[in-house]
DNA sequence: CCTACCGATCGGTAGG
DNA sequence: CCTACCGATCGGTAGG
């Protein structure tokens, strides 16, 4: 399968990739898709061009390749902890918890991964507009399932349209990410809040007392044994 | 004044000028500033590149003059008709319409402008990162304002937080436009429907009757007298 | 992984 | 507005 390793992963080949694709990233995600060449990522990692295209035949390999390497990346700080909490309206809010905490501590170094690169390459052809739409479904579906457990298990108002309440979250996460990007106007307290608001305006009464506390937990319970 | 026509615009160089940046906008606007060079506009111009460079001292000069034309586009098409219409809570209604209607008739051929450019650009240094957030302020105060006259007017509770409502729209603007890329799941009538149950749930007893009918109406007397 | 090289294109200039 | 040119960089290949 492309991008799993051949070889042992603690081989010298696996590792140069590793390192080449996180400078990978770290340049995308400040500059864009766009600024990424092979002529650049050799200058940055003192390497010869002819070496990275012994890694990836092609431009268009490694720029699906790094994108890739960010979607672990998301996986691995939104949607993986959140799928560890328990489902219903707590993980629905735990993912945007996450999403906000992704911004926050500046998990991509740059404002470009994954909302700039979507508005700039959604209406376009190739395999890496469809890469990058790809990526884009794959979290609004795992916020959906979230609306639509959170409605099995009573915990939201069964006549939610369970696709609209998706979108409206995200519009409110991006609406966060956009204000904050342009004169750091809105915290992520207030974020929270108009979130928070707008899921107990969803919620019934069966809600655990807990919900939206589980995240910071859950954190915890990961630093406390490694 | 830079971009203000020294001759008359009706002049052999200032309708040159305009069709070099109508085709600088189409370019950017698809496939993003980056996609933007000098040696391709010449070609989809058939013009030489130092015919280009008679008009554009400079590559970033000419980034500069195509952020200008597009800001010039959006305000023709959402500003300025908004702007046009009674101050308060019905043209808050209206740029909000505007701008969604801004993306249905496909304004700019591309998703880039303003969104994509906007988080490609915001956490970068210089003049056109710059020129990209200045857009961006300038709508939000047009925004912002809006809301603060319909409070002042009475039209909008008196203790709602101004800044907040401003980017809550905003971000349901942007969220219905990622999803109506995404999978044109949203409909500008769903759109519309949550933007104006938010605004009248914002709204006093003292809204005028009329108030979120008037963009079409004064659309009609656009065209009714040319 | 390297050196050495390819044709194409980049932003830009000289001179008219 | 043009032709003719510049050095730098682009993605990519040959051969080791």
């Amino acid at each position: 399968m492309l991008g799993t390793p051949a070889s042992p992963s603690g081989s010298r080949g696996e590792q140069s990739r590793h390192t080449i694709l996180a400078r990978a990233v770290r340049i995308a995600s400040r500059e864009g898709l766009g600024a990424l060449t092979i002529g650049r990522l050799a200058k940055e990692l003192h390497m010869s061009k002819s070496g990275l295209f012994a890694h990836f035949q092609s431009k268009p390999a490694l720029e699906l390749a790094t994108l890739k390497t960010a979607q672990e990346v998301f996986d691995e700080a939104v949607l993986l902890p959140a799928q560890a909490s328990r489902a219903g309206i707590e993980r629905l809010w735990n993912l945007c918890d996450l999403w906000l905490q992704h911004i926050e501590e500046r998990i991509f170094p740059g404002a470009y991964f994954f909302t700039g690169a979507f508005f700039e390459y959604a209406d376009r052809p190739g395999p890496v507009a469809r890469a990058i739409t790809g990526i884009a479904k794959q979290w609004f579906r795992a916020l959906r399932q979230a609306v639509e457990e959170a409605q099995g298990r009573g915990e939201i108002h069964p006549d939610a349209d369970a696709q609209q309440v998706a979108w409206q979250l995200h519009g409110q996460l991006v609406g966060f990410y956009w204000a904050y990007l342009l004169e750091r106007g809105m915290s992520g307290r207030e974020a929270r809040k108009v979130l928070l608001g707008r899921l107990r305006s969803l919620a019934t009464g069966k809600v655990p007392a807990d919900a939206f506390e589980s995240v910071r937990a859950w954190k915890r319970y990961l630093k406390a044994q490694p």
